[in-house]
DNA sequence: TCTCCACTGGAATTAAAGGCAG
DNA sequence: CTGCCTTTAATTCCAGTGGAGA
């Protein structure tokens, strides 16, 4: 083989066999092993459909990585198998990604359209006038539609429960087509944001999926790599340490394939044979680095400027702040970055946000007579994320900033 | 019990993007 | 083409609420 400069990157010889997108998330495999129940539950209501009938609604609960989407998709194939004249339809919707009522109608009304020049526009006509498109174009024909809406508590958080109630009762507007909704949540109250109407309706049939333990991951982690890798590449041991692993973090199965195949990409770019618990260490603190710098990076300036105020104020030596004190540094990084200052209240709700993506530690706290406030400290490491903030252009005037010494802070 | 410093819920505003009727 | 309407996201404005130290 000629010497290239890439030569070093490519990794000339595969040392071993290993097929990536088996272990990837949209991957379904042939089995899901601790999952039968489910399966079994979920085919035996919409086998409902095979009749021509429409199945009764279904709401699924399980925090990520249970195998919830694993288990619908895998039914759907199924479904489409039996299904030979395609009267049941099935639509996937994120509601994560596409997370308002006009975008999750305009989205599947979408799906029924072939014809380019008669999209649904996403922004321009009304809600309704949406909705109205969608009714005739799935009354077109004769079919059972099976809508899955994953994360169906983002959207109801939201934007509460209007679109829900509208799918609903979609039903009386059609003549020939019929819908059952599938909704997917990861929390278990979020059914306490609908109204009861919705809610029973929504909830004529409920699964929860379980966290899976460390031995049903094992069983997991070792049909996929049967298929991904040779014999001998990923040995018991290792599985079992990744299995215990991805036990700790609440039993997920996409936390423990990912460990897998970043500890296999890890082995062969330093050209072994084999996966050591050393590469699952290092995939493990590579994943958890790469997920901080990845929301990071894709975080929208204001809130950057937010974070990089914790920072610098926790790297001037106070480790806990109020949103005070966050405020005050943050004013002064606008005023030298020329960005504007919103107001406390809105930079309230940004440090919340934060604290969800997990970059931050908030929690409200009365201080006495000092008042209630949120305590906030910073929960990753100070120089590895300030690199990542100051590679924006519009940070570039602050890098290096420290604040001035703030009495007040704790 | 008083009071401090925000938290927090909600309404209102603003700006962007874009369809549609005249 | 113009003016008007819709949705959405981000933000401001307003104001009631509250935990616990002095
Ligand atoms: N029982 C199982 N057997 C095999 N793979 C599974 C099983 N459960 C989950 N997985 C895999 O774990 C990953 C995450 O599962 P997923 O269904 O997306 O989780 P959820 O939708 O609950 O967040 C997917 O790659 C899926 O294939």
């Amino acid at each position: 083989m000629e010497e290239s400069i890439f030569q070093p990157y490519i990794g000339s010889r595969p040392i071993f066999k290993m097929d990536r997108d088996i272990l990837r998330p949209s991957f379904v495999p042939d089995r899901l092993p601790h999952r039968e129940e489910q399966l079994d539950q979920l085919a035996q209501i919409l086998a409902t459909a095979l009749r021509g009938d429409r199945p009764s609604n279904v709401l699924i609960f399980g925090k990520t990585g249970t195998g919830k989407t694993a288990v619908v998709k895998y039914i759907e194939n199924e479904l489409k198998k039996l299904d030979g004249g395609r009267a049941v339809q099935y639509v996937y919707m994120n509601c994560e990604i596409v997370d308002t009522p006009y975008g999750v109608l305009q989205n599947v009304a979408n799906r029924f359209v072939e014809n380019l020049s008669q999209r649904i526009p996403f922004t321009g006509l009304s809600t309704d006038r949406v909705y109205q498109m969608l009714v005739e174009k799935l009354d077109e024909e004769k079919r059972i539609v099976i809508l899955v809406l994953d994360e169906i508590d983002k959207i109801v958080t939201k934007n509460g429960d209007d679109l829900l109630y509208q799918l609903l009762k979609i039903n009386d507007d059609l003549t020939k087509a019929k819908v059952s909704l599938i909704g997917i949540s990861n929390d278990l109250k979020f059914t306490e944001w609908l109204d009861p109407r919705v809610k029973s309706r929504l909830s004529d049939e409920k699964m929860v999926f379980p966290p899976y333990n460390a031995g049903e991951l094992f069983d997991i982690l070792q049909q996929r790599s049967h298929k991904a890798f040779d014999n001998g590449v990923a040995a018991e041991s290792v599985l079992s340490l990744i299995a215990a692993l991805a036990a700790q973090e609440h039993g997920d199965a996409r936390r423990a394939l990912d460990l897998l195949r970043v500890s296999a990409e890890l082995a062969e770019r330093a050209a072994e044979d084999r996966i050591t618990e050393q590469h699952v260490q290092r995939a493990k603190n590579k994943i958890e680095l790469d997920t901080v710098v990845e929301a990071i990076k894709s975080l929208p300036t204001q809130s950057k400027l937010v974070l990089l105020s914790i920072i610098s104020n926790g790297e001037a030596g106070a480790d806990r702040m109020t949103t005070g004190d966050v405020y005050g540094t943050y004013k002064e990084l606008c005023r030298k970055t020329g960005m504007p200052v919103l107001t406390q209240r809105r930079v309230t709700d940004l440090i919340s946000e934060l604290d969800m993506l997990g970059l931050v530690h908030a929690r409200v706290k009365s201080y006495g007579r000092g008042g209630r406030t949120k305590e906030v400290q910073s929960a990753v490491p100070f120089l590895e994320i300030k690199k990542v903030l100051e590679k924006d252009e519009f940070l570039a005037p602050v890098r290096g900033y420290r604040p001035k010494s703030q009495t007040t802070l704790i």
